[in-house]
DNA sequence: TTGTAAGCGTTATCAT
DNA sequence: ATGATAACGCTTACAA
């Protein structure tokens, strides 16, 4: 293993101060373009390579972006994390990545490497068990930037990225309604997290609208795999007076409770019209294809990334109570489909 | 921003030198437990935290770990990096991520990232037109352990993982064979990448085995999108002879071509039986349920990251020839299962 | 426009 | 068992 190229290599072999040679490298202004194209070239030549730490302890920035998220595993994940690659990568940001496996205790774990990272600024999305962000106070205290997406939780000098799932729950069962449903069912998540709870406030909403009485019964908290689909067939099933709407808010689940649902000789959409949410690639491929809401995976992480360097940059300040709010757009499939699109 | 705490602040409060308390941090064999005890009590009540990048510095070593994949927005990638996530993190190590869209152009480039991040190691699955290993070359010179897993390539010095592709493909297609195909098309990916040439391998020996001549007209190369499963289901439905049987190396892709083909009146398994491959979450949501071969990210994952950090920390050689080979399954669903399972 | 030199926070070597 | 000190490679006042 031979020795790295430094700036004091070049330096000497140019016969210039190490300082100079830096300021080349780093495009420095006061270096007049001959020496600088001298430098360059020379370091080229020589296998240079920048040593990022020594430049990290030296600066005290690191240019690493820590990102949190419950499960990689998935697919509305992973189309995000993708998007913040994007962005970081050409903005020479990199990206350190771990999972919380939907546990507070290993979030709170995470927190610490990236803490000890000395990341310059920390994306997450939190676990289903989340009840505070107290171990991210040393991030605030620091004032180290956090951006929260997907799931949210107030804070104060934090950012969060969501789109209006309460509008989005709404126009789900709303559109269920308008197929003519008379009894929607919500099947959803932890509520404890905003995404759910905020989706099934919408759902309550639109029955309101609708003058439709609330029922605990069609309102079912589960873990929303494929196994919890499986199960709320056979409890739907099992119902005296089964409901004739689904709105789901995985597609992996709604498409896994449907296809137990055609099984047990449930006609959909004729008698029970189902609603997604995601647009996972399950969507399109379960039959009838399942309606859902689009949810834009690979723009939060765009946007996520852009907004968090933007202000790492000083071209951006994240305020107090910055909000941003992303489209989503309701995808109308044979799922739900009993008249006619207009 | 208040300043850190360093381990002199600690040393001058302690009255002892740096280097005590380094050696004390650190868990040195030398240092009495009294004053480790002592040191580690004071440290924690001062909040202090140890400077990576000072300790990277100094010792020319990262506890980075870089991973290299085509993409991030897959299903079974993401299972693999959840287990790479999982093991990494375990050992200490953090992983820097990045995705070359499966162009070899971005894959220089990242290649490039992770040698100015000066990586400990490289877990790499390549891209779909990478032709040779040139952009690692950097790597091999200065010794730096890389592994290739899933797309990978022979190459000295360089753990490859796999499965055994070729046996993959031989027993998807033998499967089909003795469910009564007479004429099996095979559907796959561009067959640069081992991965995709192996499977072939395999189809064509299964033929061969059983005195079945090879068409060229039944082997099609596709990009394996959902777009590539309604064209080969429109191209299928125009053919004089349809194939009976169909081997499509990704699930997504075989569901997508699934839909279609019944769309157009084909009865599956019964005019064309299908077999998938990765065990994707989709091959459990279409009707009918897809056989596939359920290939282990989670665990492909775990076993790379292991075999990296074992031979980082002196555990393990990673010797010339060296090729790790996991096991998979050949899962039978309805997809393709004419008679009834033994 | 370029050079000097201090310092970022560790760890390793050599003493004691 | 502990201490003194010199790197590690870079950036940045300050000086020239």
């Amino acid at each position: 293993m031979q020795k790295d190229v430094t700036i004091y290599d070049i330096a000497k072999l140019l016969e210039l101060s190490p300082a100079t040679v830096s300021r080349a490298l780093n495009d420095h202004p006061a270096i007049s373009s001959s020496t600088k194209s001298l430098i360059t070239s020379k370091a080229k030549e020589m296998g240079y390579r920048s040593n990022l730490f020594a430049s990290n302890l030296r600066r005290q920035r690191t240019n690493t972006i820590g990102v949190i998220v419950p499960r990689l595993d998935s697919a509305f994940m992973s189309t995000v994390l993708a998007g913040m690659e994007k962005i970081a990568n050409k903005s020479n940001y990199n990206l350190i990545i771990s999972q919380s496996l939907e546990s507070v205790k290993k979030e709170v774990a995470n927190a610490k490497t990236m803490f000890d990272s000395r990341v310059d600024g920390l994306l997450v999305s939190l676990a289903a068990d989340t009840d505070d962000l107290e171990h991210f106070n040393t991030f605030f205290r620091k004032g180290i930037p956090m951006i929260l997406f997907d799931r949210v939780m107030p804070q104060k000098n934090c950012t969060n990225i969501v789109i209006d799932n309460v509008k989005a729950g709404y126009d789900a069962t709303m559109h269920l309604l308008d197929q003519g449903c008379k009894q929607v069912m919500h099947v959803t998540g932890n509520i404890k997290r905003n995404v759910y709870a905020d989706r099934l406030k919408g759902y309550k909403m639109a029955l309101v609208d609708r003058g439709i009485p609330i029922s605990d019964e069609l309102i079912q908290l589960t873990d929303l795999t494929r196994q919890a689909g499986l199960d709320m067939a056979s409890h739907i099933r099992q119902m005296a007076s089964p409901p004739d709407g689904l709105f789901v808010v995985s597609d992996f689940c709604a498409a896994s409770c449907m296809g137990a649902l055609r099984q047990y000789g449930f006609a959909i959409p004729a008698d029970i019209a189902v609603v997604g949410f995601n647009n996972d690639p399950v969507s399109q491929v379960v039959e009838p294809n399942l309606s859902t809401i689009h949810y834009p995976g690979q723009e939060m992480g765009e946007i996520a990334a852009q907004t968090l360097i933007n202000h790492l940059n000083g071209l951006l300040h994240l305020n107090t109570t910055n909000s941003i709010l992303l489209n989503y757009e309701l995808i109308i499939r044979q799922s739900s489909q009993r008249t006619k699109a207009l």
